[in-house]
DNA sequence: ACAGAAGCTTA
DNA sequence: GTAAGCTTCTGTT
């Protein structure tokens, strides 16, 4: 060994008991055999060894050896037979690791140390002077104090729990004193773990001033006389031969005999088969992984090796780990499944997710039974379990619905069932009246807990689950975390059960699948009036609640995913669902621009045109009634007023609706035009011009919708917190508040929608000819429609009859009824019929298209896209015929709509990619159904508009190659409306 | 304070 | 005739 040259000494039995008790216990799925220190001393060693950034220390040690306790008897116990007498013996589940550990370190190929009379921390120290000696640097892998002794310019120690190096400084910090003063300190202080005596009523604090003003013991205990205070210098003077064995029993004799030169320390390259063999045996599954990556072995070729295991009931004492084993079993090689699974070879996803199920309510939720984590400790404990497992449950507390308002206040995360854990953060006491309220104490900071989570969340070996994954990701994206990979149990249900009834939220499924009602929010927190935000929540109340949360969600997750396969819906969700939750999440961070003035300004002139509607309203009635009081309205106008054709709605009100005043109003009458009007101006700005400002974020200045996966049936997003997905459109004064969403500086908005893609998909799925022949032309479909039902040219066609045949078309993809038709175009329902009938003749693949719907979905219960993703519908089988019709319609749309929407989330979910090719810096903003909204930077407004057309065009392909082109029109402006 | 109905906005 | 969400009014809790 020589200069430059760095030693790592690992105090193996130390780290056995610290890793013990802050760990959280896990056992080998296949016999319950306990492992979470060996575990731990495993991660620690191949992290160690492996890479420099890893770990504080920032350095791959040149040599390594691991060293333990020989046994309790040692030189010291003739020194003091009362050392270390009163330990107990160690926990049960201990035992077995000490010889693991042991074994761990032999298949690291790493020199495993221990002499006879001994402790480990004096073999420490002697190699610590040899190293010294060599001039080269040590490292001790350890926190332990009696360790500190050691501590100087050439040798630190590293905390592996925390961690975190200490030196000298460190050392100082701690105790007061520099390292070659701690065993002075230790002497006076003692420890009664180890059962060293030290000096009665004297602490670190009281220690290290003495040492302080008097220099050394010897010092102190020659001038004990001078000390001021009584009680303290009685004591020390009583007490002085006890300072004196303490201080040789913590001494550390640096000179005991060794056997191995440092020389023979040299570290290895670990022997991949080896090392895996034993790691497979642990069923250390992630940790077998990262190894075989890295040393290039396929673990499949290794056989797990035998191990010894002693047991508690044959051993004697807390370092029985040596020599041979009083008793030993070998353990075969372990399966990958839990024994109630093991089973399972052979078996089908369906007896699979029976078993799932089974599992899911056998095992009761016990909200008692979930930790609280204070520490960063245990919270690395935690991670590190879930690192193991490879799968975490975890959801996030925090003060808002709006994700991108929300600030956090707590974090829940489960290994398996029935382990979940809380970690509060920000919780507050008190009501917070006076001082604000206090901060409750012993919570982990923010920013050090999310530091210790990311590597966790973004680790591409750990699954993270989440109940509505898009929340947390926003969330977490804030703070500069990048979930993945990830599950969302949410869309798992949706994907296997929309349309059935009853929601995808936490709640319904943990009822419909657990049996189990979670804690509802409002029990703790209040609702309403009373709410009281979840940082006011006791933190015992709030682990219940969250980590609960997260058990759930795993149990949930357990039990659906593999429905998935037994359902054969794999790929619909991880390719029609799962990708897009980070689009999405993406999509509502980035927001859109809304112009506040122009909003304001029409605000003004949409109250200006209401008022004088008002007046001109009140003069007519004669009175000032509410007008938008529909009941008031129709009394009103049917009953004082006895305007004609009246009817009344389900509940036996008049009915005042739009199309009923505007038959009225047609017919001459002047005030139900006027409340049309009315009803016009103040939706506009009650909707859109006065509650859009309020949407805006203060810290962005842009409005962040937020778009829901799971609301809708057919497989439609939803947006909400503002709906964008219903700006005014149709009319002049309604597309005025479209100016108001506007592109930032030099930039433009792109608008591209899909022109007629339901019809198209009509077309396709229904295999219709001569709308295939019209798509494919580029034709007027409603024109070719029109001229194939009344044998009319298309040149020259009177508007009025490709109206209707507008309106067939449409009525087709609703599902099309004779009294919907008729209503829709003010016909008698039997004209209405007799087109529809027409129709069916012109286009019999339309009615067989039709009927084989209703068919398949009376067989199934369901209805599939061309995507397979499914829509069930329960009721199809209804005896009441207008529920059985009503599921009839709706199945026939859920076809073309649930196609048209799995077409756009495909485009959706490689438009980034695209972009991001074609060296773009377009970013995608707003879903409409059929429309995507983007925004660039004006240079590259030409060449973002092809990128997107072509993507937005084959976003069938290569899934399916549709019989029918894709049609896009794409436009670029300054706003909304003029791009649209 | 909440729920449902009516009405209106979108694709 | 399909699929959504938001506002206002109204009656109940």
């Amino acid at each position: 060994m020589k200069k430059g040259d760095h030693l790592f000494l690992v105090d193996g039995s130390g780290y056995i008991f610290r890793a013990y008790h802050a760990l959280p216990p896990l056992t080998r799925k296949s016999d319950g055999l306990p492992t979470s220190a060996v575990l731990g001393f495993c991660n620690m060693v191949w992290k160690l060894t492996q890479d420099a950034r890893n770990t504080d220390v920032g350095i791959v040690p040149t040599h390594f050896a691991v060293i333990f306790d020989y046994s309790s008897k040692t030189f010291r116990s003739d020194l003091y037979p009362e050392y270390k007498a009163n330990r107990s013996a160690p926990p049960e589940d201990l035992i077995p690791q000490f010889g693991l550990i042991r074994q761990a370190t032999r298949a690291f190929n790493l020199p495993c140390l221990e002499t006879e009379g001994y402790e480990a921390d004096d073999l420490i120290a002697t190699y610590c002077r040899l190293a010294c000696e060599a001039g080269a640097d040590t490292t001790i892998i350890s926190s332990d104090k009696d360790l500190m002794q050691l501590v100087g310019p050439t040798v630190a120690m590293y905390d592996p729990m925390k961690d975190r190096q200490i030196g000298v400084p460190e050392v100082i910090e701690k105790w007061g004193v520099p390292p070659e003063k701690m065993i002075d300190l230790q002497a006076l202080t003692g420890d009664s773990v180890d059962n060293v005596p030290g000096v009665p009523g004297i602490g670190p604090k009281t220690a290290a001033q003495l040492l302080e003003q008097f220099g050394d013991l010897d010092a102190l205990l020659a001038r004990a006389g001078e000390i001021k205070q009584d009680k303290r210098r009685e004591s020390i003077i009583a007490n002085a031969d006890k300072a004196r064995i303490s201080r040789e029993l913590v001494t550390l004799k640096n000179d005991v005999p060794v056997s191995e030169g440092l020389d023979q320390f040299v570290l290895q390259a670990p022997d991949g088969p080896r090392l895996i063999g034993f790691l497979k045996t642990m069923e250390f599954t992630s940790l077998t992984r990262r190894v075989a990556e890295a040393t290039g072995t396929d673990p499949g070729d290794v056989a797990a090796t035998a191990v010894t295991i002693e047991r508690a009931d044959t051993a004697h004492g807390p370092d029985m780990g040596f020599g041979a084993p009083a008793a030993a079993e070998n353990i075969p090689a372990p399966s990958d499944e839990a024994p109630a699974e093991a089973a399972k070879q052979g078996d089908t996803p369906s007896l699979l997710s029976a078993l799932r199920l089974e599992a899911a309510t056998a095992r009761k939720i016990d909200t008692g039974a979930y930790v609280s984590i204070r520490d960063a400790a245990t919270l690395r404990a935690w991670i590190a379990e879930a690192m193991e497992t490879g799968i975490v449950a975890f959801d996030i507390e925090a003060s808002s619905p709006d994700p991108m308002q929300a600030e956090l206040i707590g974090l829940s995360m489960a290994t398996a069932p029935g382990r979940a854990a809380y970690v509060p953060l920000a919780h507050k006491s008190g009501n917070g009246d006076l001082l604000g309220g206090g901060v409750v104490e012993n919570q982990i900071p923010i920013r050090e807990a999310l530091g210790i989570l990311k590597p966790l969340l973004e680790d591409k070996s750990v699954l993270k689950i989440v109940q509505e994954l898009k929340y947390d990701l926003v969330v977490m994206s804030r703070h500069g975390i990048d979930v993945a990979p990830f599950d969302d149990t949410m869309l798992i249900s949706y994907v296997l059960d929309a349309g059935t009834s009853g929601g995808h939220g936490m709640a319904a499924l943990s009822e419909k699948w657990l049996g189990h009602s979670p804690i509802a929010l409002k029990d703790l927190a209040g609702s309403g009036r009373s709410f009281v935000g979840f940082d006011q929540v006791d933190i015992d109340k709030a682990t219940a609640y969250a980590a609960e949360h997260a058990d759930v969600t795993l149990r949930l997750w357990r039990v659906l995913k593999p429905r998935l396969a037994a359902k054969g819906l794999v790929s619909v969700y991880e390719r029609l669902e799962r990708p897009l939750v980070p689009v999405l999440a993406r999509m509502e961070q980035r927001g859109i621009s809304v112009d506040r003035q122009i909003l304001s300004r029409l605000s003004g002139e949409l109250a200006q045109g209401a008022a004088r509607l008002e007046d001109e309203i009140y003069q007519l009635v004669g009175e000032r009634i509410n007008i938008g009081s529909p009941k008031q309205l129709g009394d009103i106008l049917f009953g004082r007023m006895g305007l004609p054709g009246g009817s009344k709605t389900k509940t036996g009100q008049w009915s005042t609706s739009a199309q009923l005043l505007e038959d009225l109003a047609a017919e001459g009458h002047e005030l139900p035009r006027k409340i049309v009007d009315w009803r016009q101006l103040t939706k506009l700005k009650s909707t859109y011009t006065d509650a859009l400002p309020g949407f805006v974020h203060p810290d962005t200045k842009r409005v962040h919708t937020s778009y829901a996966l799971a609301a809708t049936t057919t497989g439609r997003l939803s947006s909400s917190d503002p709906n964008l997905q219903n700006i005014p459109v149709r009319t002049v004064e309604g597309r005025k508040i479209r100016t108001a969403f506007i592109a930032d500086k030099g930039n433009k908005l792109v608008s591209a929608d899909y022109s007629q893609i339901e019809l198209r998909v009509l077309a396709h799925v229904a295999e219709i000819p001569q709308l295939k022949q019209a798509f494919a032309d580029g034709a007027d479909i409603h024109a070719i429609t029109a001229s194939e039902m009344f044998n009319v040219p298309v040149e020259g066609m009177p508007a009025e009859i490709r109206r209707r045949a507008k309106a067939i078309n449409f009525g087709i993809i609703y599902g099309i009824s004779a009294f919907g038709l008729a209503n829709q175009l003010s016909i008698p329902r039997e004209e209405a019929g007799a087109y529809i009938k027409k129709y069916f003749e012109r286009f019999p693949g339309i009615r067989d298209y039709i009927d084989a719907t209703k068919a398949y979905a009376r067989e199934y219960g369901y209805v599939e896209t061309i995507f397979g993703r499914r829509i069930h519908y329960p009721e199809i089988r209804s005896s009441n015929p207008s529920v059985r019709a009503f599921n009839e319609r709706a199945s026939i749309n859920a076809r073309l709509q649930g196609t048209a929407a799995d077409i756009i989330r495909r485009a959706m979910i490689r438009m980034d990619d695209a972009l991001e090719k074609a060296k773009l810096s377009a970013r995608m903003l707003l879903q409409v159904h059929d429309e995507l909204v983007f925004e660039t930077v004006e240079a590259e407004v030409e060449a973002t508009i092809p990128v997107v057309r072509h993507v937005m065009e084959n976003a069938a392909m290569p899934a399916v190659s549709m019989s029918v082109p894709l049609h896009v029109d794409a436009r670029a402006a300054d706003n909304w409306e003029e791009a649209h």
